[in-house]
DNA sequence: TGGAATCCCGAGCAGTTTTGTCAGATTTAT
DNA sequence: ATAAATCTGACAAAACTGCTCGGGATTCCA
């Protein structure tokens, strides 16, 4: 049950360029140099971002990533989702959703499937609630302690 | 964001002593060929479970394994946290409840810990409201469709 | 026009975690 | 005694994580 760093340094990323909105593109080098991240590790991550139409990219010199939209229309939830892949904490609920599979091989009784979709649809509602623009609104006047990158 | 086997086999498995729950000791091969799981690998996950005081074992013939606390009384969230350890979504939260380091070496605006918090807050509430009870009481007269083991 | 900056992309790789398997020791009912 | 069970530790294949590296393509600027 844990969140892989793609889905944290994608987040520090987003963040980051939510913070230079409208400023032109940001190097990905200054992003990794501001947060102390892999350059390029981040490099790849910023792959499936744009893919997804969370960021657009500018080559050449003076290019860079920026906001594909504003920052309130950017949630944590699609951020992670589109690094580390759909949130189902189980392939059973995955299998549904695509129907590619069957639902689930063992005709047994499915007591414990309605668990799992329970903690889904919690992390999503958590996730899906919070925007980069919630975040930034959040940081202004807060006391920076611990950290988790 | 996945719930290993680990987890899902433990419950299933809990959830089948909780059927059986004082009618004496239910062997291990009677669980893993109901629920269609290794045994020796089933075999693996009891000895957490046992030492936490979730189930009793009785060994020798005629022995098994049962609940060592009514159904009513163990959730699932004490069952995966058992065998997985912590819900923590980012080890940045298991250094402050542990803190045996610091909670983060960067000294860097923290503005994503506060997502990762309602994560595990959200996951902990809904693990921890849903008892073996529960899901016996839940199950009777359901449909008995897709099913994650 | 040339070079520097910057994104784009795929390959590879070491370490860890997951998901088991297996062999044997121990305990107990019959 | 024997069979039925749990207990315990070692081992291993496969998948995943977290990166690194090298080269190519594109664009700005002098």
């Amino acid at each position: 049950m844990k969140i892989s760093t793609k889905g944290r340094y994608s987040v520090t990323a987003l963040y980051e360029l939510a913070l230079h909105y409208g400023t032109g593109p940001l190097p990905l080098k200054n992003i990794a140099q501001g947060q102390g991240l892999s350059e390029n590790y981040l490099e790849q991550l910023m792959l499936p971002l744009r893919r997804a139409g969370l960021v657009k990219s500018i080559r050449g010199a003076q290019g860079g990533y920026m906001l594909a939209r504003e920052p309130k229309e950017i949630t944590i939830g699609e951020i992670i989702t589109t690094v580390e892949g759909p949130i189902a904490v189980v392939d059973c609920l995955l299998a549904e959703a695509g129907a590619k599979d069957q639902p689930c091989e063992r005709a047994c009784a499915c007591v414990t499937r309605g668990i799992w979709e329970k903690v889904c649809d919690s992390i999503s509602e958590v996730l899906g609630g919070i925007t980069l623009q919630t975040l930034m609104d959040n940081d202004k006047g807060s006391e920076h302690v611990g950290c988790a990158r």
